[in-house]
DNA sequence: AAAAGGCGCTTGTTCAAACAAGTTCACGAA
DNA sequence: TTCGTGAACTTGTTTGAACAAGCGCCTTTT
């Protein structure tokens, strides 16, 4: 059999397996609920140490691909695939990544100040300049998602100079360098206003899933707020988790 | 200064390193924003090496409890608590862990032949017997959420001689040696229909929070179906991703 | 035939060491 | 004063080794 060949990159070796792990679990090379090589025939393989290996295995396995317990090789698990960092941040990279493709109408770009409680999402004064951009953003042609999006003027300022309707603004802002290091999303429902109902074509009231994002860059600070609004029946949420990992997700009371 | 002990216990002592860096920063020993010592005095302080160390600081970072990076030691994430297996898996648990006092109601107990869409979700033929409970959840007396749980016979049955309004379901089962292993959790929104707004006490075609949820056991058979319906100004769900780490979380698009 | 034991396999845990790569800060040159 | 250089420190990567602990299977014993 020919073995495939890691690319060759200045990326680390265990990152350059977890990724080659991970193609030859979506590719069906190794098929869900079948049991892996061993540690010891991995590192034969890849001439590489059991550690750098187990490295690898770990990232599979936090991200819920692998489980699977002491004294047997790790079974490929039900597939649920992770989502990267930007395909979870930009609608854009997610249409990409699921094959499909965006398609978004910038109903409104305005400079205003910051109500107060956006403000206080966001961390800034009530009053401080902010840039809001409305979007309709649809997969394949179909209306999918309401954004609200507010930005620091710093990130948003930019924008006023890109053509929105032609792309993603996560991706036209790390082209610019901005560092979007961390993503906050929180997940909710609510009825669709005069407003969602008109863009998405839907009755006043009907229920929408609501994520509400918080980006910040490396040290900290919001660099943008969005209030995304999905038709319930066109995209949902999942996550996994087991008795072993915690996760990463918490469930959150409101009361006062 | 006084140093805290470790737990003497014959967990590996990654873990109770893990369990113990968790609690300083609870407790609030680590303050959010503040930078940890180095690997090197952790590893004097705790007499272990330098590996353990990163080890346990692994298990935190993947929690999204640290971060930061190369060169500077890891600072205390925006503390957004991760959530052990129990406490998502279980109402009741969630309550103790938030210091509040869970209730339940119990609406419904039946056996009766499963529906085809529930069917095919557990993988059971339509018609099978299934064991349903329909039970209002309340924090502190307050109706959260309304819960349609769906168990296969073998964990269903020991639930008539069991008081549902007494406490958890799922500790109940623990207790009884089920292994509860794994949960897959899709989360979306619903209009409330009549039921729920009866039982939560609202109008019909109000935006609900739905989590459902499917537990299975070690060998990946499903022992449980649930609709959770949660009243959104009360609860919702909130997840962190960085750069680094791929959210264990994926946003489903649902066309067919 | 069924239970018990042991052997070889696997993964889990821990240590020690070395180098690469990024950060911080003080010192010296322009 | 400002700028850059470099040393000291930090985390990231990788190796190699050893032992503990769990699993499967075969053999032996009851």
């Amino acid at each position: 059999m020919l073995k495939d060949v890691l690319p060759i990159t200045d990326e680390p070796m265990h990152q350059r397996l977890s990724i080659f792990f991970r193609e030859r679990i979506t590719t069906g090379d190794w098929k869900e609920g079948q049991s892996l090589p061993s540690e010891a025939e991995l590192c034969a393989e890849h001439g590489v140490s059991r550690g750098t290996v187990r490295q690898a295995l770990a990232t599979l396995r936090r991200e819920g691909t692998l489980m699977g317990g002491q004294g047997k090789p790790p079974l490929v698990a039900h597939a649920v695939p992770s989502q990267p960092f930007a395909s979870f941040m930009s609608f854009t990279e997610w249409a990409h990544s699921l094959g499909k493709e965006p398609g978004q109408k910038t109903l409104e770009i305005a400079r205003r100040g910051a109500e107060a409680e956006l403000a206080g999402r966001m961390g800034l004064q009530p009053g401080d300049s902010v840039v809001q951009i409305l979007r309709l953003r649809s997969l394949d042609g179909v209306p999918t998602m309401l954004e609200r999006g507010s930005f620091v003027p710093e990130v948003g300022n930019p924008l006023f100079n890109f053509d929105l309707d032609s792309g993603s603004i996560f991706g036209h802002l790390t082209s610019l360098g901005m560092d979007l290091a961390r993503g906050r999303h929180t997940i909710d429902a609510v009825s669709a206003d005069a407003l969602d109902a008109s863009a998405l074509g839907i009755e006043i009231g009907t229920a929408l899933l609501r994520e509400q994002r918080l980006t910040y860059d490396q040290d900290g600070r919001v660099l943008e707020c969005s209030d995304d609004r999905y038709l319930p029946h066109l995209a949902n949420f999942v996550i996994e988790n087991t008795r072993q990992t915690r996760a990463a997700m918490i469930r959150i009371p409101l009361v006062a």
